[in-house]
DNA sequence: ATAAACCCTCACGTTACGTGAGGGTCAAGG
DNA sequence: CCTTGACCCTCACGTAACGTGAGGGTTTAT
């Protein structure tokens, strides 16, 4: 077993070699994101191959929005996988992608009518402002749901694991009991007492899942955002977006008394 | 002519509209990019559609990379164009998909080739830190350059201004000359003497030219683009794209030695 | 052995807002 | 008429992710 003397390299060669800058290598360093691997007699910060891996790692992810916390948190999450996160990464690339697309034909479609008309159509200037703007903000919150989706089949396989059968059959069971009878009711007017005795029963019953999932509140986050997207479309029972609708509606009148 | 009662929304509403923050506006306002074109007798800040359309272009600038100095130099040019600005817009945002796509694959040949080999290209991990760094750079350096052409045209008649007629005269002289012989020579090999001969004379001539731009690369780098979308094509004797790219044949071939 | 080219550690500056604090304004309701 | 809740205002300080020197060692090529 030779000591495979790694390939090592000064701020100065890794700068060149990958176009960050020297101060954002020192920075890295000091919030601790990136601590060079070795550092020369004199002090020089020594970089290896591994540490080039993290640091495409952390421009990536940084590039797609998140927060240098939040890179820093997924880096160091004991279940993080290089490979898998390349993949992540190009989903989120290709979905970029099509956002910019949409924008390009918002755009497209903005000048056309004005050139057609030769007047401004406003509610498409709007329209547009809110899709650069929904782009913009988008970066480092829905993002991170990409990297919770995977993580999140776990989460609930483990939850699974520690909860007794019988208890999560009945939980299910009271749910889809509950989604139908407030589907059959969602016309009532919230302040009606039957649609508060429904959402009494809704809250009692997240209650006790959220009791499950721990005071995560990036796993309740994750679901709801999975509601949205549609990933539970398919399951006839399980509550759609306009059930939670009802909920909300039916709580907030009661609030507001 | 009817006191035409324009539409007047306030923060609130534009913020709902568009997507921005409340606090966004107030700083737009405070730097003078966006002021409202009315106030309330209360002092509330009222925009009418007008307003809405420059903050389009301000959002979308910014997206694109520019600074909010840039975009407040850009929207008070006296030729600027709203129109003309979308179509640069959307020029810019199909190359940055362009860009995205490659960064995509470059990310996909990354994962492959680790997945096939079980070990990591440390090469392509470097290139890929380095082709999204350039592409996080890229905003509002290489971008302005879209939006230099009419300053351009202004630079280059002051750099006239600023330089002996005799010396322009003699130097599009060379040029001319010095075209004409490089298109009837550009079926020579790239390590011919005579090739290289005429590279020679070419550098030189850039050289006295890359003079008079002062140390100005963004200069340089707008005529490069403007080339690249055939802005002087109309001009016989100027150097097309294929005489560019027959010099740097030839001085590729040269240093490879 | 002496520049030139790198590297180090402070430490303050910058951009584009976020986030209250403290306080007017205005339509609806008691 | 007055109050209450939803908006709005103006300070003014906070923040993220570095940029940009200042002041001072280190390495290497001549």
């Amino acid at each position: 077993m030779a000591v495979s003397r790694e390939r090592l390299y000064r701020v100065g060669e890794v700068a060149a070699l990958t176009g960050v800058s020297i101060r954002t290598l020192h920075h890295y360093d000091e919030i601790e994101l990136l601590p060079p691997s070795g550092r020369s007699e004199a002090g020089y910060r020594l970089y290896n191959d591994a540490d080039l891996l993290r640091l495409q790692q952390i421009l990536t992810l940084r590039f797609l929005g998140f927060s240098l916390d939040q890179v820093c948190d997924l880096l160091s999450r004991p279940d993080f996988d290089v490979e898998a996160s390349l993949r992540i990464q190009r989903r989120v690339l290709r979905d970029r992608i099509d956002e910019l697309e949409r924008i390009e034909t918002v755009l497209g479609e903005l000048l056309e009518r004005r050139q057609m008309t030769g007047e401004w159509a406003w509610e498409l200037v709007a329209s547009a402002s809110a899709s650069i703007q929904a782009e913009m903000k988008l970066r480092g919150e829905q993002m991170s749901e990409y990297y919770t989706r995977d993580e999140l089949q776990q989460r609930l396989a483990e939850i699974g694991k520690a909860t007794p059968a019988e208890v999560i059959q009945q939980t299910e069971e009271d749910w889809t009991a509950l989604v139908r009878e407030v589907r059959a009711n969602r016309d009532l007017d919230p302040t009606d007492p039957r649609a508060q005795a429904l959402a009494d029963r809704w809250n009692e019953l997240t209650q006790d899942m959220a009791h499950w999932f721990g005071d995560d509140p990036k796993l309740a986050n994750s679901i709801q955002r999975n509601y949205a997207e549609g990933v539970y479309a398919e399951i006839a029972d399980a509550p759609t977006m306009e059930d939670f609708a009802f909920i909300q509606k039916v709580n907030a009148a009661r609030k507001s008394e």
